[in-house]
DNA sequence: CTTGCTAATCACCGATCGGTGACAGATTGG
DNA sequence: CCAATCTGTCACCGATCGGTGATTAGCAAG
């Protein structure tokens, strides 16, 4: 065949002289952070396979057989999320005394705000959450939601909602609204008209936020 | 007699007698309600040209011919997005006085929620808008948000907010914990633990919104 | 050194994607 | 009647996808 040698792929070989030995173990973990680095940075869409060999560094067929294809990965990476969560938001009352529910709740809002705000790995997770309904991602926001309620479990303490107020309802719409101007936010800078940019736009969600929870929890 | 013969490909020809006449109205229209049904029903997923060629049973070269493209179609859309909206929430106030600014967020977070709760398309663009920065969606967005401040103010009338809360941002987060919770909801059937299922729980969700809208605005 | 085990790579498969150029059939104007 | 135009169809392109079988390369025990 007329061989077109000339044409064949230069792929880019050179700048990572730093090849990793013969090493499972080693090749595992560099498979579980390219596709959480992956994942974090370019986001569900282009989540594939393809792009995670690629980012790791290794060939596909690794990550079927370490983790048994990409739902095994993703389950992996659920795994981690417990930890992750952990290492992301303090579990400390910052200093503060937390003498009611409200104060509990509003301390709550800002850290979650916060940690949300900083994490886009467990950005995507959630944007992943509300658009597809896989098996993966029921994992993933299965994962997601029991640290989460772990977290706050811990957090809470002794103290107890006000009479008469749906707790469990309420929270989850201050969550939800947390989430969904986080998420929007990350993609274009506001949210249903409101402009969330730089850090005076972020004082006043945050003032919202508060009062809402005052509002309700007193 | 071992007939070959019957391993011919019979195209599943025959149950769609109606053949469209040639009729670049009709094509043109068929393409964008194959599009919004798709978007609709499978999400923007697997929103692509051949899968709207197909949907709309024609050949994909149609589509580039007639909008120029993927962008020109979502573009149309748009455009379609403004009536979309105007047709399915209500601009009446139900029969009811809206005599405060408190009455009046009450009503439209209701009005919202169960018009976003009925409208798979708009859920589906809403889940594209924070899942993806692109040009495309951004123009979308517009179109949507637009559509939904333009509705709002046409409720408000001369109602306007109490002094000492910052509406605008209220109201985003108002709305966004409304655009969460139906997301999550479409696809997992629950929000940050709380069931969505029956109307039972709906109809916690939505005692819980009407607290939270009263907490503040009174 | 040879034998085996295993980590890792390579080559290939069929399917689908977005996109384009060429062509067939109907309609219309001269 | 012919030619131009418009609607619609078809075949094909290169790229990428998920997935798999065969193969190479390094290491340790005998």
């Amino acid at each position: 065949m007329a061989v077109t040698n000339a044409a064949v792929k230069i792929p880019f070989e050179a700048p990572a002289p730093e090849k990793r030995a013969r090493n499972r173990a080693a090749t595992e973990q560099a498979i579980l952070d390219a596709a959480k680095r992956l994942l974090a940075e370019e986001g569900f869409q282009n989540f594939g396979i393809n792009a995670v060999a690629r980012g790791a560094g290794c060939d596909k067929q690794l990550i079927y057989r370490y983790y048994g294809g990409l739902n095994g990965l993703v389950e992996a990476i659920g795994t981690d999320l417990g930890s992750w969560v952990a290492d992301r938001i303090p579990d400390d009352t910052g200093g503060m005394f937390l003498l009611t529910y409200g104060d509990l709740m509003e301390r709550l809002s800002m850290l979650f705000l916060d940690a949300l705000r900083a994490d886009p790995l467990m950005r995507r997770i959630v944007a992943w959450e509300v658009s597809e309904s896989s098996e993966q991602v029921r994992r993933l926001s299965e994962a997601r939601s029991k640290a989460l309620a772990g977290w706050i479990e811990r957090m809470r303490g002794s103290l107890v909602p006000p009479k008469g107020v749906d707790a469990q309802a309420v929270n989850a719409m201050i969550f939800a609204a947390i989430q969904h101007i986080v998420l929007a936010s990350a993609v274009s800078d506001q949210c249903a008209g409101l402009a969330l940019k730089n850090s005076k736009d972020w004082e006043k969600a945050a003032i919202a936020l508060k009062r809402i929870v005052r509002g309700v929890y007193g």
